[in-house]
Order: C-alpha cells, then sequence, then structure tokens
DNA sequence: GTCTATAAGATGATAGAC
DNA sequence: GTCTATCATCTTATAGAC
C-alpha cells in the first residue's frame, strides 16, 4: 500500500515532488509508520526502483519466451510504456528519476543507470536478431538503434503526457514502428 | 545574473529543484531582492520560458534564412540540443518543465504545450519540405514523423545526462539523422 | 507496528528600515 | 533596490509512549 501510493507519486510528480506527507495522507496513516518501514527517503526510493526494474525485467522475460518474431517482441515492448501512461498519465519512473539525477542520491543513480543499460541491451540485442531474420530494417549499429528506440519511449512519454493527449503518443510509436517494419502492413 | 543563475538551476534541476535560496547564495544577494523582480516564484519561472521560447524562435529563424537544404536544417537544429547539452550538462528546458508539470502553475503549463505545439510545427515544415526536394526520406505523415525526431532528443538527451555521456547523445543523433537523410555519406 | 510530539532545516513570501 | 527580520508552512527524521 505504501509502496503502491509512492510508486504512483514518484511517477507523476517526481522524487522530489513526492514526500511521507503525502502518501501518509493518501493512505491514512502517519509519516513515522512510514519511517518505520523505510527510516530514510533514500530507502523507499532505492526500494521502489529496484523492484521495478525487477518486475520490468520479468515483463521482458515474457516476451523473450513468447514471442519468436523480433518485429512482434518490439511492438509488445512499447506496449508496457503505453500501459504506464495510460495509468494514470505516469512516466517511466526511470525517465522520472533521470530528470532528478543531480539531485539523487548515489545509490538510486547507480540503479537507474543500470535500468539504461539493460533495456539497451536488451533492445540491441531484438534488433540484431530482427535484422538478421528480416523482420526488421535499420542501416548502422544496432547498439545506436537501440538508444534511439529508447529515447523516442522515454521522450514520447513525456510529451504525450504534457499535452495531455494519449493518442500522441501511439502516433510516435506507431511511426517508430512503421520505420522499423520490413511488412509495412497492419 | 538572476536570470542566468535561475535558467542553469531549473535546466539541470528542475522547477521543484531550484530555490530562491540557491539563486541568491550563487550570486551573492538576499532572497528578497529577487522577490523585488519577481515577487512570486512563478513569475521567475514564466519569464524564463517565454523568455526561452522567444530565443528559441528565433535560432529557428536563423536556420530558416541561412540554410536551404531540410537535411541540414535538420542538423543544424539538432545542433542546438547538442550545445545546451554540452554546457554542463544541461536539459532542454522545455523538457525539464514537462517533467514537473502536475506541480507545474497553470500559466507555465500552457508556455511548455505552446513550445512543444511550435518545435512540432516547424519540424512538420521541414521534413514536408525536404521530403518532397528529395533530401529526406520516411513513410506516412510528417506530423507524426515530427513527433518522433522531438521525441529522440529529449529523451535523447535526458538518457545521455543520466549515464553523463555525451557521446551517447551524438550516437543518437547520428543515427537518427542517417535514418531520414537519403544521402547516406558525410 | 502505529501513534504523538518534536526537532532542525528549507521553502516561498512579506513588512519595513536604510 | 537591497537589506534585516520574520512568517507560516513543508520537509525529512527521531525519541518514546501505547
Amino acid at each position: 500500500m505504501i509502496l503502491n501510493t509512492a510508486l504512483s507519486l514518484i511517477q507523476s510528480k517526481g522524487y522530489n515532488g513526492f514526500s511521507y506527507r503525502t502518501i501518509a495522507e493518501r493512505i491514512g496513516i502517519k509519516t513515522a509508520s512510514i519511517h518505520y518501514y523505510f527510516p530514510r527517503k533514500s530507502d523507499l526510493g532505492k526500494f521502489l526502483i529496484v523492484d521495478y526494474k525487477s518486475r520490468f525485467k520479468d515483463e521482458l522475460h515474457h516476451i523473450d519466451r513468447d514471442i519468436d518474431d523480433a518485429s512482434m517482441k518490439l511492438q509488445q515492448f512499447t506496449n508496457l510504456f503505453i500501459q504506464t501512461l495510460a495509468r494514470g498519465n505516469r512516466m517511466c519512473l526511470c525517465g522520472m528519476l533521470a530528470i532528478d539525477i543531480v539531485t539523487l542520491p548515489p545509490e538510486i543513480v547507480e540503479e537507474v543507470m543500470g535500468f539504461i543499460r539493460d533495456i539497451e541491451q536488451w533492445l540491441t540485442h531484438v534488433l540484431t536478431r530482427g535484422r538478421e531474420a528480416g523482420s526488421l530494417k535499420f542501416d548502422g549499429p544496432p547498439e545506436d538503434q537501440a538508444k534511439v528506440v529508447f529515447a523516442v519511449l522515454e521522450g514520447g512519454m513525456m510529451t504525450a503526457r504534457i499535452l495531455n493527449d494519449s493518442h500522441h503518443f501511439e502516433q510516435v510509436i506507431r511511426q517508430l514502428l512503421a520505420t522499423l517494419n520490413t511488412s509495412t502492413g497492419r
């Protein structure tokens, strides 16, 4: 309950925009109770990002297990971001923390950096296999293309959220996938 | 002096991460002096974004005046973002404010929304003309491709900043431009 | 485990002297 | 215009009763 509320707050207001007070009020307890579980704010923050990374990794494993085609993997991957935005205009936790980076405790910075590297690595792999198999097309190194894909998702979420227009994000993703897919259809 | 310091702070720490106190200490005055020019924080914030938009628009006019080729225009446009990141790991002001959107005063939200729309409109125009003239290539509506380009820049800045790796951002941009340019060379 | 009480500091903001 | 002094409020955090 504390975790869900904290996650929701941090995803909409950022690390410096959420406080123990807001969490406590929202779930009807006192701030001291939160300090019992997470003595310092950075403890709560670190737990949230570690947990988030773990669940995100699970999602990637599910995609790897259930889907063969790289183009479909990519689409399913983008769906994760669409769903996050759809659930109350939330940003990716990683993107949110990335913005507050200079004010963040070092332990959390490490986690966020690792998160980005993990995702870009996964994307690199999918893009490499997809181009080999012929379902994806792009020029240049898969590493660089992976960075572009991730940047589109984070930046697209950001702009769609401020314009308060989830359709905006879907257009961005459709355009991105259309550029990468060899089959123009769907 | 107040403005430069405030802009620098807001571009690195976000709207909620910069305070009158920090500005005052950094330039050797008292917070009351800042309140003399900008009674409320939102006054300072609004001035900064309006001024930023105006200067950004000037840059776009210079590009339109000095450069004919759409591909070159696009490259010059991305240079604006590279330069911002190069100047002390700063984020685009717009992207920074976009993250704090739910905690922002309404007047400022309006300005940020207008900024995104202006840029996407300019990009749409450049992409349209570039495809017609044959120097740029992409499928689908220029409006959607414009959104992708802007998303790549904002998201790319964000990730490069947290990885503390400006080379990362240059790779992202090179990959983006390579995808859009008809001439593969350079 | 959850509460009350409280601390020490930061924050945006104002009144009034100089 | 810039300062001192002061404010009410919010922040993270702790000690100790129940």
